[in-house]
DNA sequence: AAATATGTCAACCGCAACCCA
DNA sequence: CTGGGTTGCGGTTGACATATT
């Protein structure tokens, strides 16, 4: 329940870390929604956040954009992942460009929880034919699929029906809102 | 049923690039 | 050109969830 667990040192009202409370989510995005993104630093102060300018700016990115889609990554998806970073390494921001709605960060978790291993294995599989790190390397060691070269992106265009987040049991505990939940709430707030 | 291992994901950190007075 | 602030990136951490023993 307690899951807050900011560094209260001796003061509080000093900067707040750690999971991001609906409420600050909801001053954020109503912010945001009246004024825009501006600087970040800024834009914390005026908010009312105790949050540093980098913690909204990533809270927003990642996560309370409108557009941005969270979860089910699909097998177009991951196999453009898998291409991508083949060819990129790990450039996740470059990557991400790729795949509209997703996140470097959400890539970067993909890859390194699901992806990374499996290519682990594939290459074990194979008896280490090189030394292959994970760098770019022209073409992965990886039995994956009919290797394509240039990947034609507009597969799967930013379809925004499927989004239902997973939202897998809804007496996980109290506070678990989709974004839908919080966006319909601010509707209510114009201010 | 309890303990432990493993997986997942949001968020942090440090650094580098960028911007501008 | 320099210095200070801001932004963006990638690696890493740690909390929570789920699976396994």
């Amino acid at each position: 329940m307690e899951r807050n667990k900011q560094c209260n040192s001796s003061q509080d009202a000093e900067v707040r870390k750690g999971p991001w409370t609906m409420e600050e989510d909801m001053i954020l995005i109503n912010y945001i929604a009246n004024h825009g993104e501006g600087v970040w630093n800024t834009l914390a102060k005026s908010a009312g956040l105790k949050r540093t300018g980098k913690s909204c700016r990533l809270r927003w990115l990642n996560y309370l954009r409108p557009d941005v889609r969270r979860g089910n990554i699909t097998a177009e998806e991951e196999l453009l992942i898998v291409e991508l970073h083949a060819k990129w390494g790990n450039r996740w921001s470059k990557i991400a460009k790729h795949l509209p709605g997703r996140t470097d960060n959400e890539i970067k978790n993909y890859w390194r929880t699901r992806i990374q291993k499996h290519i682990k294995q594939a290459e074990n599989l194979q008896g280490q034919t090189s030394g292959v790190n994970d760098q770019a390397s022209s073409s992965q060691a990886s039995g994956m699929a009919e290797p394509m070269d240039v990947y034609s992106p507009p597969l799967y265009q930013r379809t925004m029906e499927p989004i239902q987040v997973p939202l897998p049991t809804p007496e996980s505990n109290e506070t678990y809102w989709s974004m839908e939940d919080i966006w319909s709430m601010q509707l209510f707030n114009g201010d």
